[in-house]
DNA sequence: TAGACTTGTTTCAAGTGTGAAACAAGATGA
DNA sequence: TCATCTTGTTTCACACTTGAAACAAGTCTA
């Protein structure tokens, strides 16, 4: 096993392979090489067994994978056997849609807490998740375990919100304002930027 | 001006460019240096120099950029100023959340359509847009002119529905379903995978 | 036993992106 | 005029990722 750093690629990429391997799973298949599992889902044989070796030895040589069992050590690997609760800021129409969404994905998350600073959406309930007055947010994230902070407000607010839930001791952020966020290096932030994407596609379209 | 292959990266530097001198603008100033944008925005002066010089000579020496002009310069490069029409393609949670977010949020992207192959879907609107039935994606979308397509369906579904609005002459799709597609060369695909981005939120959770 | 597989590991080449430095040419202001 | 600023452009070093190749060690089958 390696001790390298692990980069961010490579928990990418057990992302995928693990749903290849779910997929192999329900086929009734029990064990595969990293060469067939290159081969059908269009991955590199050399990069898989590189990934996997990162974190220790799961395969068997002459034989490969045990499906059942690389599953449970991905899935362990990517914390994926944890439950996490998640708080989403920002209880517009996209966090009202994320709260929807990620409330009927089964997963390991949890929408549990909305925060928003519109007296008139304070106390009310969307999909069965309460809505919080964001100046409550630390006292709410605390009591109700909150460890992932989604964050769904204008560009212009994001940065004041990451900052108000790291002070409450969050260290997961997924942001879904269009804007760069400066965080602390024990803080993660994810973003995605939709607007990005679709300039993306605005300017292979506008492309001759 | 450069004549080499633009990549991706730097047009999405461009939209982020774009929404700096937005801000600026909203200030009231009139010119910006390369260093001032770098300074102000955490950006790289000689990034941002070499970038805008891919595409024309916007700056003038000695001063540097004219705000509005390069806005406009940039939104024509991005072609921010062409309006798309988009076909969600999914009438499910999440194709339904997406409709009413892109509906509210003003840009150059309208949804026009939704597709789905649920007959208790089809016929009803969501936000003011109708569900058609996906067999028919073809015909909308010559009628309506759509010349985007999102996919927001279930993995296993959505190479065959990338496959048809392909044949039905789409050549822009955003992917929202959990999973790479293959498209032909000439048709651009951006995916969003949200899952991995939360994943990825998990194994760093899950690390010690 | 012999041959065919496959993993785990190392090494290497190629491609891509980043950031710094340098500099001529043009613009501005004192 | 002269000093100062900034762009557009080139060059370079560095880092990262990918994909290929090679090989010893271990496993399976005939």
């Amino acid at each position: 096993m390696k001790t390298e750093k692990i980069s961010e690629l490579t928990t990418n990429r057990l992302s995928v392979y693990l749903r290849c391997l779910n997929e192999l799973s329900e086929e009734g298949a029990k064990t595969v090489s990293s060469g067939k599992l290159a081969k059908r889902f269009h991955l590199n044989s050399a990069q898989i067994r590189k990934d996997l070796a990162c974190f220790g030895e799961f395969g068997v040589r002459g034989v490969g994978y045990y499906i059942d069992d690389l599953r449970e050590q991905i899935t362990k690997i990517l914390g994926l056997d944890k439950d996490h609760r998640v708080g989403i800021i920002g209880a517009g129409r996209l966090g009202m849609a994320l709260t929807d969404y990620y409330g009927l994905t089964q997963s390991n998350f949890e929408v549990v807490a909305l925060f928003d600073a519109d007296k008139k959406k304070i106390g009310s309930t969307i999909g069965g998740v309460e809505v919080f007055d964001f100046k409550k947010v630390k006292q709410v994230i605390k009591k109700e375990k909150i460890d992932v902070a989604v964050i769904a407000v204008p560009a212009e607010y994001a940065q004041k919100v990451l900052e108000e839930v790291s002070k409450a001791g969050i260290k997961a952020v997924m942001n879904f304002a269009p804007t760069p966020l400066q965080a602390s290096s024990d803080v993660k932030v994810k973003s995605i930027d939709l607007t990005i994407s679709l300039e993306s596609l605005s300017y292979f379209l506008a492309q001759p």
